[in-house]
DNA sequence: GCAAGGTC
């Protein structure tokens, strides 16, 4: 009789390839209960230790257990919200994850060991502890181990299963110090702000006024791009230009400084080159030159590209991105890795994609020898590998959306195994009276990547006439241009995204969640750009819209009605309601110690994670700390509240415009 | 009625 080995990992496709290398695919198969877990039982040998066992590999769906606070505290009137950053939070496994939690307790009994397989990152950590919790329920005396892998790849799963280490108690402290300091304050401060807010009655009587730490800041990044746009004053400049033809080609050549603000200093310049009449050419460079291949796609960058280039939203991306991966035609959607493990097979990736009839032909070359290594990113999340298409899918099988993101990946993979394009520069410079001018000039030679993807375009090419170093010549024409700085755009989606990821805001799975969010709490509208005349939508105008839709929420999770729909084509731009507005305003004049529309308490709680990750602190102090800084800004907020109630009476109710 | 993070 073997001994038994319960094996647990994160999601169901985890679960089940990693059964299937390990059990040589065949093991059998049983219900758990729960619609998208299975058991999967089989044999293996883990070596050492352990020998050959019966092994049951089931897995969980995202984290266990959810955090709430205890009945006494469900009323908002009392007792007051500050009374959340002491209460007692409760840790319970989801409703709808009971049955899931009751297979790993019942799973555990009669086994020798738990061998965590979720992802490793800080989530999965915990996701682990969560695992750890329930198996021990069934049996206190298991063994508990974490399996290490960063892909799966039947090599690399093989050689996790028999090295397995201990799951990582200072990450699992640190996501549930997270969890628990994103609840407090999250519903403190959303419960004071909303009663102190509906308090002033009219449009504002009903409105849920939510705070999160990851909203916040995102609305803080809109309003903060909008005062740029809204504040910017242009200013005037000149520039003087030189045209030369030759070769029956039309050569303008810009001047080195470009531009000054200085009109009179600028005629005096140009007055100098006309006199000189004579210009010399003082350098000519030609060189070859590269236009490279996209990185290996991530997360991030493919919401990017979906929202520029593709015309949906981050959210409706994401759900299609999810539908094609549980459909097995695409890769995990959620990845911060833009380099390929070297032991990925992508010629034969590439080969899968031979049949199809648009990118097909390209294929079959990158096959027969033109193929080449993607670049490697430097960011590698040691979970899951850059998104890729692991299925050809015929176009017929797909909806117009899943279509247009099917091919977007695909072709940005195949982009990937090409070579970059490649072309041919050359830089002329020429001396006119006392000046210095430049142009540039770019021939393509060889398209090569830019053949499958079409989202880029080297066009911007010129070709110049012959020039020496050396050679003197009078120029067609001279002149004196002028122009004015320009207002920067208000915020893309692919815009706000970046300020995101750049300031640690959400993670790549919520991202998209928290700028939906903030939309549906009607603090930020999008607006297809150009539009509009310049001010915000009336934040009264925008209820009465809601109102239209019959007074329900929006559709819950179902972005593709309303994200396809771009109004034809243009770009969508952020912009704040009054009431974002207001609120963005209203917190910065409290002045409070640390600014709620920045990322900054964020940023603070990611670097004390990643403290307790790395043991220089513990979850005990971090909650201790935060707890006291959380309740110190509340108390202030509280005594300053009269300043956040006055900017919402102006910008909401009387309507200011800014 | 409130958060952010997993995942289906």
């Amino acid at each position: 009789m073997l001994g038994k080995i319960l094996c647990v990992a994160e999601k169901p496709s985890i679960a089940k390839a990693v059964a299937g290398h390990l059990s040589g695919g065949s093991y059998q198969t049983a219900n758990t209960g729960h619609t998208y877990t299975k058991n999967y039982t089989f044999d293996f040998d883990f070596g050492g230790q352990w020998g050959r066992c019966n092994v049951v590999m089931t897995c969980v769906s995202g984290h266990l257990t959810g955090v709430d606070f205890g009945p006494q505290y469900k009323s908002w009137d009392y007792p007051p919200p500050e009374a959340l950053f002491d209460a007692e939070v409760m840790t319970l496994v989801d409703q709808d994850k009971t049955a899931i939690a009751k297979n790993i307790e019942t799973q555990a009994r009669g086994a020798m060991a738990l061998f965590i397989w979720t992802d490793c990152d800080r989530e999965g950590e915990h996701i682990g502890g969560e695992v750890r919790t329930e198996a021990l329920k069934g049996n206190a005396r298991i063994e508990v181990r974490r399996a290490r892998f960063s892909n799966i790849e039947k090599v690399h799963v093989m050689h996790a299963a028999k090295n397995p280490i201990d799951l990582d108690q200072r990450q699992i402290d640190a996501v549930s110090a997270r969890i628990e300091l994103d609840l407090r304050i999250g519903y403190a401060f959303t419960r004071f702000q909303t009663k102190l807010i509906q308090a002033l009655g009219g449009v504002l009587a009903d409105t849920m006024i939510s705070y999160g730490s990851c909203q916040f800041p995102t609305l803080g990044f809109v309003v903060d791009r909008y005062l740029r746009v809204k504040n910017f004053v242009p200013e005037k400049f000149w520039s003087i230009k030189i045209m030369h033809c030759r070769e029956d080609i039309d050569v303008v050549f810009n001047w080195r400084r470009n531009h000054l603000f200085d009109r009179a200093v600028v005629v005096i310049l140009f007055e100098r080159c006309i006199a000189a009449k004579i210009a010399k050419v003082t350098k000519v460079l030609e060189k070859p030159t590269r236009k490279f291949k996209p990185y290996p796609l991530t997360t991030v960058e493919f919401q990017k590209a979906a929202t520029s280039w593709l015309r949906m939203n981050g959210q409706t991306a994401m759900t299609i991105a999810e539908n094609l991966y549980n459909k097995g035609f695409i890769s995990y959607p959620r990845t911060e890795t833009d380099r390929f493990d070297k032991g990925i097979d992508l010629k034969a990736l590439v080969a899968k994609q031979i049949p199809d009839n648009r990118w097909g032909l390209y294929a079959q070359d990158l096959a027969n020898g033109a193929f080449k290594q993607p670049r490697e990113g430097r960011h590698d999340d040691k979970a899951h590998p850059p998104i890729h298409p692991i299925a050809h899918c015929e176009p017929a099988a797909l909806n117009a959306d899943e279509g247009k993101v099917y091919e977007f990946i695909t072709r940005r993979f195949l982009a990937c195994c090409s070579d970059d394009a490649k072309g041919q520069q050359t830089d002329v410079e020429i001396e006119y009276g006392d000046e210095n001018f430049h142009t540039h000039g770019v021939i393509v030679l060889e398209r090569n990547y830019l053949d499958v993807y079409p989202y880029h375009s080297w066009n911007n090419t010129v070709m110049l006439p012959n020039f020496t170093l050396g050679e003197r010549f009078e120029p067609t024409e001279a002149m004196i241009t002028d122009g004015q700085t320009s207002a920067p755009s208000y915020l893309t989606e692919a815009d706000l995204i970046s300020l995101m990821d750049a300031n640690g805001i959400g993670t790549d799975a919520t991202m998209a969640e928290h700028i939906a969010k903030i939309k549906e709490r009607e603090y930020v509208f999008t607006r297809a750009r150009g539009g509009g005349g310049g001010s915000n939508v009336d934040y009264a105008a925008a209820r009465g819209r809601r109102g239209d839709r019959g007074g329900g929420r929006g559709p819950r999770g179902g972005g593709s009605a309303r994200g396809a729909g771009n109004g034809g084509g243009g770009l969508e731009e952020f912009i704040p309601s009054k009431l974002g507005m207001a609120l963005v305003d209203g917190y910065d004049r409290m002045e409070l110690d640390i600014s709620f529309s920045k990322p900054f308490l964020r940023k603070e709680l990611e670097l004390r994670m990643k403290a307790i990750c790395e043991g220089t602190t513990t979850k005990q102090v971090v909650m201790c700390d935060s707890i006291r800084q959380y309740r110190r800004v509340f108390n202030d907020s509280k005594q300053r509240q009269s300043v956040l109630r006055s900017s919402c009476r102006r910008f909401v109710l009387e309507g200011a415009v800014q």
